[in-house]
This record gives C-alpha cells, sequence and structure tokens, in this order.
DNA sequence: CCTTCGTGGATGTATGAAGTTCACGAAGCG
DNA sequence: CGCTTCGTGAACTTCATACATCCACGAAGG
C-alpha cells in the first residue's frame, strides 16, 4: 500500500515546472534539481507526454512544457498516467481473478477506500502543492 | 499502491471466523474455505495471534478463535498487524530518505491521503464485512 | 551536416511478496 | 505411556516487477 517511486519522481518533476508555469526545462535540468536518473526520468516523462500532461520538444534547447496551468492539473490524471487506472485490489473490477468473488465482504470496504483515494487526488492539483512545505504552510523559515 | 494478497487473506480469515463467533477453526478449515495454501495461511496466523486478534490452540482439536467479537475489531488493527504501521510513500516519518524533504510540496498530500485512508479501516469492522457482498447481497443496493 | 536532446526498445538488477519445507513441541486419546 | 494431531518458528526457494541503465535513432536548430 505505498506510492512508488516512480509517481513521486512524476509529481516532483511536475511541481518543480509547475514553479514556473509556461517555461520549458530540459530532461538535465529537472533530473538534477531532482534528483532523479535522468535515463528512467526519460521513461517517465513519455508517459506523461502520451497522457498529454505535457509537451515534448527534441532537438537543441528541447525540453518539457506543462499543457495546462498547474492549478487545472490534478492528481488523478499525474496517478493514472503513472500508474494507470485506479485499483485498490486486484480482483475489484474484474470478478476472474478470485474464486469467492460473488461473496467477498471485504470489496465494499476497499471500494470505499478506492472512491475516497480518487476523490482526494482529484481535489489536489499541481498547483496547490508548488511552494507547500511539510512542516506547515509554505512561506515561513524552513529549519534546515 | 494495492493491498497485497496477504492482508486480503488475512481479512478473509476473520471474516470467516467472524461469521461464526466464539467457535474455534482449524487451519485446515481456513486454508480450505478460503483457497489459502494451508502453510502460508501458518505465518499469516502467527501475526494475527501475536497482535492479539486471534488466540491459538495447539494439539488435537487445536485451531484458532477470535478474540474480540467482530464488531469490535476494526480493520486498522488488521491492516498494522500484516503490513506494520501506514505508512504511503517511504520518506513519510522519516526524513533521512530524501534530500529533498525539506521543501517537499507532496507530502501534504500523502498525509491526507494516509488520515483518510486509516479513519476508513478504523470505521470500518469485521462485523461489518460478515455477510456482506459486494452486489449489494446482504445489504442495501451499493450507491455509484 | 554537426550537434543537441528527446524517443523507443532491449536489457540488467535487486528487492520483497508469495509460497514451501521441516524439525519441534504442546496437547488430547487410548 | 506412546501415538497422533496440529500449530510454531525459522530457513529456504521462486518469481514478479520496480527501478534503473544503455544505446541506436531521428527530429530540429545553427
Amino acid at each position: 500500500m505505498q506510492v512508488s517511486r516512480t509517481l513521486d519522481y512524476a509529481v516532483r518533476s511536475l511541481i518543480y515546472m509547475g514553479g514556473s508555469p509556461g517555461l520549458k526545462f530540459s530532461m538535465k535540468q529537472i533530473s538534477e534539481s531532482q534528483h532523479i536518473p535522468q535515463n528512467y526520468l526519460a521513461k517517465i516523462m513519455r508517459r506523461l507526454v502520451n497522457r498529454g500532461i505535457v509537451r515534448s520538444k527534441v532537438g537543441p534547447e528541447g525540453g518539457y512544457m506543462l499543457r495546462k496551468l498547474p492549478a487545472d492539473l490534478n492528481l488523478r490524471e499525474v496517478y493514472e498516467a503513472i500508474e494507470g487506472e485506479i485499483r485498490i485490489i486486484d480482483c475489484m473490477d474484474d470478478e476472474s481473478v478470485c474464486a469467492l468473488y460473488e461473496n467477498c465482504g471485504q470489496l465494499p470496504l476497499w471500494d470505499r477506500l478506492k472512491v475516497s483515494m480518487v476523490q482526494l487526488l482529484e481535489d489536489t492539483t499541481i498547483g496547490d502543492m508548488v511552494g507547500e512545505s511539510p512542516r506547515g504552510g509554505g512561506k515561513e523559515e524552513l529549519a534546515q
């Protein structure tokens, strides 16, 4: 029940880009500032490109740009671009997997969990996360 | 972001036992009715025993019994017995992991996600799940 | 036409989930 | 008592996949 590092990388990159909306960032810029292996970042970015979340430009002066304003890009889109459809447990939406599907008492729980997760992800945008810090608020001094 | 099969096994077993509170079930009974490899079930049950969720009895006529009423056994206890402390992402509560911890914009999101997850798990008991079915079979129709 | 830099696919690696095996000992029974 | 039942505990194997690397390719700008 953990978020994959890959998703973390994606979100981190998008927050970074969202800090300067409209600007273009090279893979090197992103990978170095966010401590993400460049070749791995490439794979992640392709998923975001294919999903229409970022636009890419090849060649010299190439790089990536957000396609939307940070405030219009919610986390559900990002999650699904990286992980595919949200699914808490394998049998969900796929009764072929489990012999006990028909009278499985747990499914309602996992479904509720999924719904609440989706809601939260949908209600959070990259814009919300830009500049936020875990130490409460975004502006006051950071311990360091 | 998936529930492990191990947790599924544990919950399934507890629901099964919760269907007849006060009764004792042998490992064989549980493993066969719930389609869980017996030797693997043994490992799972030990965690539940150690956490005080079920009581075990060895020897002939041995087996397992719930220590609580199904309605008093919530899913958070079960989750934590199997998976350990709930944690959405590695860096959470452990700033040593990540170079960017100090100004990580994502943490608040993952924290909110965790809180809502814990809440849901805590509010759901094994008793709630006994006899429920995903097709609305046990109770009212599931909206949406 | 040379350099830059993202693309796509193939490949490698390491970790942890899932499952197995087995010797042990507690406990009921005749 | 000795036999059998059945959970315990630890070591071990297997296998999937998350994470990462490598490289040949081609688009694009100077």
